[in-house]
DNA sequence: TTGAAAGCGCTAACAC
DNA sequence: GTGTTAGCGCTTTCAA
């Protein structure tokens, strides 16, 4: 019965107004009288129209497309992201092109340029790396970036928005408790150097270990993306004579490393190894002990990221925001007092 | 410098051809002569010339866009899944459009009224019930759905292809491990009635069940769709006299709720209560007891969603295909012999 | 193999 | 408040 689907022509002259009456109609973009109002919404009901935002992006100044990236969706931290702005989307109109970068700048890139030839309005990104998303907009024949923000990285990029969280505090927080405890040789497991949110978590914990006269007691173990090799690279450090009595994950896969390393070496947590997570997700509340770990907000990351993206696309031009986010140290049962060092024991 | 974005007019003014032949090279929709095509591409290079999908989606027959509808992406195994499937749009040159229903099939028809609007090639959905899918595209002005995978559920939904496990093997495995431990009171944890393939889950266990002549003695428990309901309805099971002596959770959530149950209980796992799980990702490796759990293979979902909407994109109108996949159990620490009953103690 | 020209469906000037 | 109209940038007949 259907034969194409109907235009706005065929709304506006069913109802018997001009498209332009029609189109203010379909979003309010100027007042309509009474009268012309419900004629074309009865126009639209009976014909079951449907703006085409194909078009209207064509035309119109917005597309109401907003492009996110993030490094793996399978990580729950950014999934988490992703479902925060996603809602905000939808309540305020806008859909979700989301791609993945995979912590590679090139296909970062590559990414960001694909949702550029989409026109998107703004683009909400936690990218690969800290300049990787000015090197986009820089260039020769660069891809023109409508308004970003970056959420969790790059927080000292030039001309984009930010939010993180305060990381140095964080591990400054973490440091301390570990220290409180009794704890001098404290093993730092990341994934990535050169990330200055990772850095400033690093330099919170020493900062705490230099107020304790613990100048350059931590090791900071780089252990890459995946799981298994950082298992890999904080295992090699356990198995040493001297090896840590607690362990700073900086995220939360390198918690969950942390734990399958110490589990793996049949440690005791906290006895033999005591460990600091990142984050605070729903599966950490499944193991035992329950992990000691910081909690980044992330529910008012994605509210701050859709907020200040919001706030540019209606406003335009104005000085670069960066919002930061506190962290909370929740200190459950995964940390315990230091146990006696072997060294200590072999000379008693 | 840059006024405003090259169009392809300029390209073809530039390289001294038609907007056809530069069109043409662009998206080699018809051959182009050597010459013309190298002068476009040395034109395209010199402007920095980027398509405009929007343009090209508005004129054209595909928009080279797609649609992924999922009840929640902070689950891992939606999130699994999206991240396969964005991995090959993007290597097909597709972006995607990732909208969230929260399990609710309302929400969910207005989500993909909003992806229709955006006149998206192909949709590929984990639907919030079994026919919430064959809703929207029915009625009077229903949206017209463009071809349509279906992932996990709904896999009897006419007109949609569909990718899901064979669920009622995994139940049937999972059930007999735990009777082959001796157990003969299960729970069965699920979120929700009245989807497929829980049902089948759950008639695989009856089989096995069956089978071994013990018919009707599981107990489905319904927990609803977040981890607190659910750990607080299978707690409730757990404190009752003629307790289970095994738990056989229906998805990696109500896993994860299940282990919480019993901790928060000090109920040991495997010595009081069994577990089996469903799915299987990284933070189970992180527990201890390591979980007993059914596998999907979450990866070859992607791929056989993205080959199934592929193919019906270049071959058109034929047959529905269902494409059904194993599961594989993984007998790991979370399941051992089934303790004495307590009303057997308490006889003897 | 190429070019000229007609729109895709909509919005935004600009006129009234 | 409303109508008329000119395109947005591209793809695709159609004709050469």
């Amino acid at each position: 019965m259907a034969g194409r689907a109907p235009t706005i022509r065929d709304v506006a002259s069913r109802a018997g107004v001009s498209v332009a009456t029609a189109s203010n109609v379909v979003n309010g973009n100027r007042p309509v009288g009474e009268a012309s109002r419900r004629s074309v919404v009865a126009a639209i009901a009976a014909l079951g129209y449907r703006l085409d935002r194909s078009a209207s992006a064509l035309r119109g100044k917005s597309t109401r497309l907003v492009g996110m990236v993030v490094p793996d969706i399978t990580n729950v931290f950014f999934a988490s992201l992703v479902h925060g702005v996603e809602a905000l989307a939808e309540r305020d109109g806008y859909d979700l092109l989301i791609v993945s970068s995979s912590e590679d700048a090139a296909k970062e890139r590559r990414r960001v340029e694909a949702l550029v030839a989409r026109r998107i309005d703004g683009l909400i990104v936690v990218p690969a790396s800290d300049d990787s998303m000015a090197a986009v907009g820089g260039g020769a024949h660069a891809a023109r970036l409508p308004p970003a923000v970056l959420i969790d990285r790059g927080a000292g990029a030039p001309g984009f928005d930010t939010v993180h969280a305060d990381c140095d505090a964080g591990g400054y927080a973490a440091a301390r408790h570990l220290i409180g405890l009794g704890h001098r040789d404290i093993a730092i497991l990341t994934h990535s150097k050169r990330l200055e949110n990772i850095e400033q978590r690093i330099a919170g914990a020493r900062r705490a270990l230099v107020e304790a006269g613990l100048e350059g007691r931590e090791r900071v173990i780089y252990g890459g993306h995946d799981l298994e090799s950082l298992r890999g690279a904080i295992e090699l450090e356990l198995h040493r004579a001297d090896c840590p009595t607690a362990i700073f994950a900086l995220t939360n896969v390198c918690a969950l490393a942390s734990i399958k390393a110490a589990r793996g070496l049949n440690l005791e947590i906290p006895s033999d190894v005591s460990i600091v997570g990142f984050d605070d997700f729903d599966w950490m509340l499944a193991l035992r002990p329950y992990l000691t770990t910081v909690a980044q907000p992330v529910e008012d990351f994605a509210s701050a990221a859709w907020r200040l993206l919001m706030l540019r696309l209606s406003a335009g031009e104005k000085g670069v925001e960066r919002v930061e986010l506190p962290c909370t140290l929740r200190v459950r049962e995964s940390t315990g007092p230091a146990r006696p060092r072997l060294k200590a024991v072999a000379e008693a």
